[in-house]
DNA sequence: AGCACGCCGACT
DNA sequence: GTCGGCGTGCTC
């Protein structure tokens, strides 16, 4: 039998046929890891088997030398995704295979070369009088004695070092030893199991209570629980280690090393599903019904538009309850930055510890781990970030997108996939139900549901028939020109504040912005502060007194003279969370807690800022994007954004859409309990059809509005754009890659290719610099990017060599 | 990605 | 005639 094996990590895009030894047949499997020799130097490399055949085109196979696994890694269907994702996404074998298996798993042989012992100069000399390479190597071993290959080869740098190694290997003159080094290990525990039944243990115990006391209170500790952690029994007996090895040596008991998970989440009391509300029953006897049936039709798609506080979360609990009992597999996706304890927790609650969590929190050994659990199919349940949709089920009956118009489900890195475009390929691969949920679904996806490519749902009514908040509009230009107010807050959001203090009610506000000041610039000069790697205006951080860049992570210590004119007028420009919160504490009263990526990184630091908004010391929560998602706190009657427009007044189609979802996200954070809520938002531009349509939480006239533009402008889900983007060390080698990038594009289209629509650019990336490389950037309207895919494929290949990189996303946020 | 080969200039 | 620097192409 022929393996095709990947080579993992090597950016050679294409698979190897290597031969399987007879005893190894029955352990190979695709998804298995296996080492193999590569190269002339039959260097021993881990690889990955992808497929297994009887015929290959090539005659002088290599033996497959170990496998790794004794089951797959990944699920069945996971390389044919893999190579779905190749090709849309225009990225390697391997880059796609990183994604479905589990993180860092990758093995790496160590070489320790040690001169034989019998080494006789004289005997040898015949071998090395020819290669000065093998001298050096032979002397330096003289010295150093065993020595790792990396270690020689900083020493002996020769190109032929590996092949000079293996001859005098085979001439005898030295030994090589492969030995495995995998960076993550498996967890364990030992366990200490009684051998005898408890009672005659006890008798035991009591027998020997005299000259062996710790032994004895072990064995009555023991034949009250039969097994136990070590390292619990010693602390329990106040004994040693040594008092345990003795009653093994008794064989009065066994100790076992039980592998043992890293908790992602701690456990959680046990809830039951709810009665559902009419609008929730019709979604979940539909689910059920497809969940029931195995005819895969399109009407497996589904999208839900429900306004916040409607009980989605109650629809996917028993969704997930019904796929359960038909003996699959679901998975959940939740934005990043809604992965909170709050949002797990309901899921553990409900499943208990059928479900894996997976967040960009996690150690890689506690990631490694709750991948393992659901490959050893311990789990039933995933709840995740972006990343989850790569889950190695093997029998998925639904997966859930919440929050379907999130951002974050779109990879910034490559490959650049959308986990939407992933969640609807494996629905189709697997059978399962795709369920899209959101209060203000994405534009594309609502689009498609009215074409009928998914089956809509509507949830209008609010949990316990609690009406939407009331919102207010405040137009920032009057407070400036009609009441000379230049303070943060207007008249109407302080006075709203202020109520709220003196009732004991709490706030939340939202401003967009982290840092104390976003732009430091000279007065007299009109020099701003700059990044040094980006083309990026650095954010004053107060805390630290220091100048950062959001971008790259640069920072550096505040000003107080202009590096340019060296005069004293600094002045800071536009306000941060830091200075929001600062101008906060004047408020009589206000126990202000701000929550931002400042305030909120290391483990656990999300959790611990909400524990403590919940329990009631404070009254206030400023923050970033992260207020606005999935918190759900009774008492949070006054929600108030501090400037509605930062999100609008980017260059990009997609910015009334995202502003419209982020106001009414963050209005429905308001009135979850029994007092109605209040939200308060401030912008310079109110009559804008996105500030106003939020108002009145006016999800299909805003999508009327928005379509129509679409439409007529020729945006996405009209058309699909295509950012090909070349960054590169160099200003004017990066800018002629893209020149002639361009003049391909351009040819393409005279020869008369209908689907490229439009050519935007080539210019400057719209951050023209960053982390020290320059960025050009061309954008393509084209009617489908799929018609276009082997364009992109060839400019991807010629171009991913030099000293340029280039990166193709279609259509990037 | 490594790694070896091969071409070519520098130096013995 | 040999050494080493770097560009090119192959790895089942």
């Amino acid at each position: 039998m022929i393996a095709k094996i990947i080579i993992n990590g090597q950016d050679v895009d294409k698979s190897f046929d290597y031969k399987i030894p007879q005893e190894l047949e029955n352990t190979a499997q695709i998804g298995c890891r296996v080492l193999v020799p590569f190269g002339q130097a039959n260097k021993l490399i881990e690889g990955i088997i992808v497929e297994l055949t009887e015929t290959s085109e090539f005659d002088k196979l290599k033996n497959i030398r170990e496998i790794l696994d004794e089951q797959p890694l990944c699920a069945p269907d996971s390389i044919e995704l893999c190579e779905w994702i190749r090709q849309k996404y225009f990225c390697s074998f391997n880059q796609a295979l990183r994604l479905v298996l589990p993180p860092r798993l990758a093995t790496r042989v160590q070489q320790w070369i040690t001169l034989n012992e019998d080494f006789d100069f004289a005997q040898a000399s015949e071998t090395l009088k020819s290669s000065k390479t093998k001298q050096e190597i032979v002397q330096f071993l003289q010295i150093s004695g065993t020595i790792e290959y990396g270690e020689l080869y900083e020493n002996v740098k020769r190109s032929n070092l590996q092949k000079s190694l293996n001859e005098l290997r085979d001439k005898g003159i030295l030994s090589i030893d492969e030995r495995n080094f995998q960076s993550i290990k498996e967890k364990s525990q030992k366990v200490a199991h009684l051998n005898a039944e408890p009672l005659q243990a006890l008798e035991i115990a009591e027998q020997i209570a005299g000259r062996a006391p710790i032994q004895s209170a072990m064995l009555t500790l023991l034949s009250e629980q039969e097994s136990m952690l070590c390292s619990d029994l010693v602390m329990l007996s106040d004994g040693s280690y040594a008092a345990l090895k003795s009653l093994q040596n008794k064989g009065l008991i066994t100790i076992s090393d039980d592998r043992i998970m890293r908790a992602a989440y701690s456990e959680k009391e046990q809830t039951t599903a709810y009665k559902p509300t009419g609008e929730q029953k019709i979604i979940i006897d539909y689910i059920n019904k497809l969940l029931k049936s195995e005819n895969a039709s399109d009407e497996r798609k589904i999208l839900i538009r429900g306004v916040t506080g409607s009980g989605k979360t109650e629809v996917y609990l028993q969704s997930i309850e019904n796929c359960i009992k038909q003996g699959k597999q679901a998975i959940v996706l939740v934005p990043e930055i809604s992965l909170t304890p709050q949002i797990v927790e309901r899921f553990v609650s409900r499943f208990g510890n059928r479900v894996a969590v997976l967040h960009s929190a996690l150690s890689t050994g506690e990631r490694f781990d709750e991948w393992s659990r659901i490959l050893d199919k311990s789990v039933d349940v995933v709840v995740g970030a972006r990343s989850a949709i790569f889950a190695p089920f093997d029998n998925i009956g639904i997966i859930i997108l919440d929050e379907e118009h999130e951002s974050s489900y779109k990879s910034e890195i490559s490959p650049k996939y959308h986990a939407r475009e992933v969640a609807q390929k494996r629905a189709e691969m697997s059978g399962a139900v795709l369920v899209l949920a959101s209060a203000t679904p994405s534009i594309e996806s609502f689009y498609r549901a009215r074409k009928g490519e998914y089956r809509l749902f509507h949830m209008e009514k609010r949990y316990n028939d609690n009406v939407l908040p009331t919102v207010e509009v405040v137009d920032m230009r009057q407070e400036l020109m009609e009441k000379r107010n230049t303070s943060i807050f207007s008249g109407k959001l302080r006075e709203e504040i202020e109520k709220n203090l003196q009732t004991g009610d709490k706030t939340i506000l939202f401003l967009n912005r982290r840092g104390y000041s976003t732009f430091v610039s000279c007065r007299e000069c009109g020099h701003s502060l700059m990044c040094e790697n980006c083309s990026v205006s650095l954010t004053y951080h107060r805390s630290s007194n220091r100048l950062s860049c959001h971008y790259c992570g640069f920072s550096r210590m505040n000003v107080t003279i202009c590096p340019e004119c060296s005069s004293r007028y600094i002045k800071f420009f536009g306000t941060g969370t830091q200075k929001a919160e600062e101008e906060l504490q004047t408020f009589p009263g206000a126990k202000v807690l701000r929550m931002d990526v400042d305030t909120t990184s290391g483990k656990g630091g999300h959790e611990s800022v909400l524990s403590k908004f919940e329990s009631g010391n404070y009254n206030i929560l400023i923050g970033t994007q992260m207020v606005t998602k999935g918190l759900d706190f009774p008492d949070v009657t006054l929600v108030g954004v501090l400037a509605a427009d930062t999100s609008l007044n980017v260059d990009d189609f997609r910015a009334a859409e995202r502003t419209f979802a982020q106001l009414a996200q963050v209005a429905g954070r308001a009135g979850r309990g029994e007092t109605p809520g209040r939200a308060v938002i401030q912008t310079y531009q109110p009559e804008h059809y996105a500030v106003d349509l939020a108002r009145n939480h006016d999800y299909l006239s805003f999508y009327d509005t928005e379509i129509k533009l679409r439409e007529r402008l020729c945006y996405p889900p009209f058309c699909d754009i295509v950012s090909i983007m070349v960054s590169g060390d160099d200003d004017q080698i990066t800018a002629e890659v893209i020149r002639e990038i361009e003049t391909l594009i351009k040819s393409e289209q005279t020869a008369g290719n209908q689907e490229i629509l439009d050519i935007l650019g080539p210019v400057a990336a719209p951050i023209a610099r960053l982390k020290r490389k320059f960025r050009y950037r061309i954008l393509l309207k084209c009617s489908s990017a799929d018609a276009i895919s082997d364009i992109l494929q060839k400019l991807q290949q010629t171009y991913t060599h030099g000293d340029t990189y280039l990166s193709i996303d279609i259509n990037p946020f």
